[in-house]
DNA sequence: AGGTCATGTAACCAGATTCGTTACACTGGA
DNA sequence: TCCAGTGTAACGAATCTGGTTACATGACCT
């Protein structure tokens, strides 16, 4: 259990949304496709119903939906959702400033550190939830074939 | 002590060592300026000299210095000689080969979380360890003024 | 030759973060 | 009313983080 897999996991859980079209499913249906918990898929859901990409019910008849076309939903969009800093972060001392690099590199490095994870974001950006599904579908009818 | 800053390290280490301008300088030094252990900028220079970046010498003399010009440095290099596996990670435990989803997703999600780290390191590519340099120097200027 | 200083690395610690799990309150429908 | 499902808190084990101590190794200098 080392790194962050919660933007696969929710890219997995969206796939599977998406491939239900508009048919509720259950946090536990949603946790034998990623093969973890249910809660673990509930909480990713709660994120990414915080930031209005889905919906869900409760009661007998609940689960949860797309609350978007997959080609309106980019990576990013999902990313953004549950990976709240993700990327080498900055000194976490200050460094020292009577030094002239500890006194200046700080915003320095801040700069360029966003401008990465720009970069990141804007490849991320560029990838929908539909095209995430079109890869899966060519490639299980390429398996199938 | 949350998040990996080994890269704000190394950059922040390599500053100083440009700023020496070939004069040897201790991890006891340059540990003053980053504000940490002189044991961490050790563990930091001996990644940066696996990666051919900086070269140290032992004894009552010794210390570091670039092993390159700090235009011949990218920040890239720096990067992937202390952040051996950084960003998002796919699923740690494979998902069901049962769900059409599960067989098929990591692959794909593997190439676009590849493509995007990728995206991250050619913004570091673009930036030298001369062009830091510069923005600390213009901008302690700025601040002398 | 001996002393001193600095590197290189191992070992250990506390703090933080991860995901998995259990537990339980709440909710909607049959 | 019962039941199936969400929502969330709480806890634990595994892992990673940087800070610290300790010590062997090596290089210079007198």
């Amino acid at each position: 259990m080392s790194k962050n897999c919660r933007f696969a996991v929710a890219v997995h859980v969206c796939a599977v949304l998406a491939m239900n079209e508009g048919k509720p499913a259950t946090s536990d249906e949603i946790a034998r496709s990623v093969n973890t918990n249910p809660v673990v898929v509930r909480r990713i859901l709660s994120s990414l119903a915080k930031a209005g990409l889905v919906r869900s019910w409760r009661g007998s008849t609940g689960g949860s939906v797309l609350a978007r076309e997959p080609a309106d939903i980019s990576l990013r969009a999902l990313f953004r959702a549950v990976d709240d800093s993700e990327g080498p972060a900055l000194h976490n001392q200050p460094p020292n400033p009577d030094c002239p690099v500890g006194a200046h590199i700080v915003p320095v490095l801040g700069s360029i550190i966003g401008r990465a994870e720009a970069a990141r974001e804007s490849a991320l950006a560029g990838v929908s939830l539909a095209d995430v599904l079109g890869q899966i579908r060519s490639r299980a009818a390429a398996a199938a074939a």
